[in-house]
DNA sequence: CCTTGACCTTCCAGCAGCTGGAATCCCTAT
DNA sequence: ATAGGGATTCCAGCTGCTGGAAGGTCAAGG
């Protein structure tokens, strides 16, 4: 299978293909004319990467779950621990974007928005105590 | 003032300051012995981005806000233009991760986490249709 | 006067995870 | 023979810094 054929079936850009081989995600075979020859596990395997990284996981994490995916011996905790981190780190991304959107929303509101120079967001950009 | 005081007094390292002196964010003096030279107009602009840049503004951001910032004439609408995009974009990310969230609860309150090999967030990334 | 140490300078490289583009090669069909 | 649509490599760039090397500067102490 060329890489065209892997992408489509994959949903993973061609480019990105080449880049995860580069990395070492995936090595697939060549052709005598050095085209990429790609198995099905290759392709099922991208198609993993594809899923994993939709969900959030770095390249490290999802370095990791392949290697447990291939793991006949694996403990599923280990696959869960992974997870369990990447949830934390969301969750507290997600803390941290409503903190700033609770704080982007007051300053909002308490403009006016029109065409005098007046303004409350820069006011609090710029340091001034205005508070209220 | 030399860039440490003003890193000081403005929250921002020595190495960002001179970052942002190469992008054009401010453009400090220099003295003889070839040591940036920064006014109080300085250590303010930076204080600004450093808390622009807190709030989550992007460097472009930040670029036209100062120069909201420091047009006498400018529209408060301008000003607020900028941050309710960046509030729409911060909704949308938060959206995106709490959906991210709820994938990765329901995978990993699916998963033993013991040492059997048995994996629902395995089976998941590799696309096996073993929804429930 | 010399040294030490804390500062400052520039420049180059690297982080994540691709993405775009140029130059070139290969394969198939007409 | 040629045209097109693949494929290949390699280099550069995106965001926003950050670390580090190699060197210049300054003030204080011996």
């Amino acid at each position: 299978m060329n890489i065209g054929d892997v992408a489509e079936a994959s949903g993973l850009p061609a480019k990105t293909i080449r880049y995860y081989e580069d990395i070492g995600l995936v090595r697939p075979k060549r052709g005598q004319n050095g085209y990429r020859a790609f198995s099905e596990a290759d392709v099922h395997k991208l198609a993993f990467l594809s899923r994993a990284r939709s969900l959030g996981f770095s390249i490290e994490d999802c370095r990791s779950l392949i290697s447990l995916y291939e793991d006949r011996d694996r403990a599923s905790a280990d696959v869960r621990n992974i997870a369990s981190d990447h949830l934390d780190r969301i969750t507290s991304k997600i803390a941290e974007l409503q903190s700033l959107r609770r704080t982007l929303e007051t300053l909002i509101h308490r403009c006016h928005g029109d065409d005098r120079p007046d303004c409350p967001i820069l006011d609090d950009l710029s340091g001034s105590e205005a508070t209220q």
